[in-house]
DNA sequence: TTGAAAGCGCTAACAT
DNA sequence: ATGTTAGCGCTTTCAA
């Protein structure tokens, strides 16, 4: 080989990585003074301040990380794994809500200060009790769920998209379910639905037992039969079947006028089986998806969907978990944060 | 202050740590043999190294993995980053075939040790520049792309799922694009079709502008006129619009008998556009998608995919990675893996 | 076969 | 205002 290789692996060390006391040595100053000086702390004379900043700078000068965690005790790592309400865990990306809840908490974590580890779907707290994290983020756990139970066991604080009261070092964010539902009943009423039928999991996340609580007492109120048809597997197929099952009406054999679908589908898989089972959209029966799925926006019609603002949560999230790291103060254990109604021609009745 | 504060450190330590040299004292051995012990080197009585970890279990010691990592020089931590080649970079991980990518990548390093940082899309080295990275995967960067010049200077090699060929520190691994092509086209010609039409973006990966000349080239063997409609932006909306286009027919009006989209779209969305246009499927277009979305599998007929397999070029690519960190030896630079089709109903000519 | 001691690179008490 | 020094917790020569 020619050309002198810098890169490979570290064994052969690359390019002897300068060091603060390279920095001290050049600049004729001292380790504590160059240090200061970059970390703008101590007592320093602007012009010695400048000249260490200079001689930093110019010799490319990169502090080493690691070495500052040691001395810092804290590693600025978080993890992030799925809980294990998730069902389809090797693949849980796929689900838009979960693709942009991870996207969105690396970001924040990140702009803060913290990187944001990947750990695998499903994977226990053995199998990275290795790595120094200053907390863990459990999405979407189950309600005793064993992977907040084995974090908070190793004595690192766990923060959640989901309820996780009761259980000290547990912090979590979650949805206004409440209101949320009511916005999604509350527009098909408006829009002169009467027939409203709902399409949840049937899981024990605080999310969907609050779903169905909410759409109970919304029902009772309104003076309308309470129609709920339970998912009890994740995943399209099983959704879409159930969605068929709320189409085909009552034992009556009447036929509900409003869908509202809180199971995680892909839109157009929605809308496809609502027009098999003999369904104008929005004609004779109105379309609302609990679903962060773009493709709602090119179907034809377009699918109103309720939104769960997975960059909200994560930026709640994470500026709780820096305040509880950071500050280390008694916190509250949870947040609500709002949903979004994306109203669009699937719910909305035609004039004339 | 009331509890022996140690200086440095913790604002309020949850439970001290238990530390090497803890489990030393408690077992009434050196630190040295303790950490010869419990790292299986080092010549050792059997007894004193059973004595050794026996203490360690029963005190629940867990090294220090900052410390370590200060001591070996290497953190065990890579960077994820998406490159340049990605349009909407916010919310990449919506794509099916990066979910997958993302979600394997971090799970096959972490079985070999190493834990993944997520890098926030489209972010610049320098946001990054603090953590101790000793390697970085970019994900379809562009045929130059800044992203991996920017890492490459910081002396941190580089792992692609694209071909990032002669920048030293740079290794990828990619799909075998000559082969999937044919694949797709053969199965279409085996099936009767004759007027074949592609969807491919109009983009400058390595991906795309080999799957245009191998389509050329197919096209040239087979003696059929060479069909091809470019995207130039990525997402559902102007994939489904090129999708239409090459739907209207040729300048004489003649309609396609077969479209493969390269670009990645929603498979029911194409569908569905098909469906606008008038065609059956498969009944006078035969359908395939380069994709991984699931979706493909629940639309009414199944369409029919292929799969740039992201689980397997993940694990190539950190076994890779792995090899070149550790072994540091002269590795190739890239690597090829198969692509797979998946044949469903929307590409098979019915009988009769 | 075991232990003492040095030091990874950095920051912060404590001098000066 | 700047420098000296002592570690953070671990692994690894090198002595005993």
């Amino acid at each position: 080989m020619t050309h002198g290789s810098r890169h490979g692996g570290q064994p052969s060390s690359p390019t002897p990585r300068v060091r603060l006391v390279d920095v001290a040595r050049e600049a004729g100053l001292s380790k504590t003074t160059v240090s200061a000086a970059l970390n703008d702390t101590g007592r320093l004379s602007p012009a010695v301040r400048e000249k260490a900043r200079e001689t930093a700078r110019r010799m490319g000068y990169r502090p080493n990380a690691t070495a500052r965690q040691l001395r810092a005790g804290r590693a600025k790592l978080i993890g992030y794994v799925v809980g294990e309400a998730v069902d389809a865990r090797s693949v849980f990306l796929e689900s838009p809500y979960f693709a942009r809840l991870t996207g969105a908490t690396a970001a924040t974590a990140l702009r803060r200060g913290y990187a944001m580890v990947l750990l695998p779907a499903g994977s226990l707290q053995s199998e990275w009790a290795d790595l120094p994290l200053d907390a863990v983020v459990v999405t979407d756990p189950d309600a005793d769920d064993r992977i907040v139970d084995d974090v908070l066991a190793a004595g690192i604080p766990v923060f959640s998209d989901r309820s996780v009261e009761g259980r000290p070092g547990a912090y979590w964010v979650d949805v206004d379910t409440e209101a949320a539902v009511r916005s999604a009943l509350d527009h098909f009423h408006e829009q002169g639905a009467r027939r409203p039928v709902l399409v949840v999991p049937d899981s024990t996340t605080r999310f969907h037992t609050e779903v169905f609580a909410a759409h109970r007492e919304w029902c009772a109120e309104h003076g309308l039969p309470e129609r709920v048809v339970r998912v009890g597997e994740a995943g399209n197929g099983p959704v879409v079947r159930a969605v068929e099952t709320a189409l085909t009406g009552d034992p009556a054999g009447r036929r509900p006028d409003a869908l509202l679908v809180v199971a995680e589908a892909s839109p157009p898989l929605v809308l496809a089986a609502a027009r098999r089972h003999g369904y104008d959209v929005p004609g004779d029966l109105l379309l609302a998806c609990v679903s962060e799925d773009v493709t709602a926006e090119h179907t034809e019609p377009p699918v109103t969907t309720l939104s769960l603002r997975p960059e909200a949560i994560a930026e709640a999230g994470i500026e709780h978990l820096v305040r509880v790291l950071e500050q280390g103060g008694r916190e509250p254990a949870g947040t609500l944060v709002p949903t979004r109604l994306d109203v669009r021609a699937s719910s909305v009745r035609q004039h004339g």
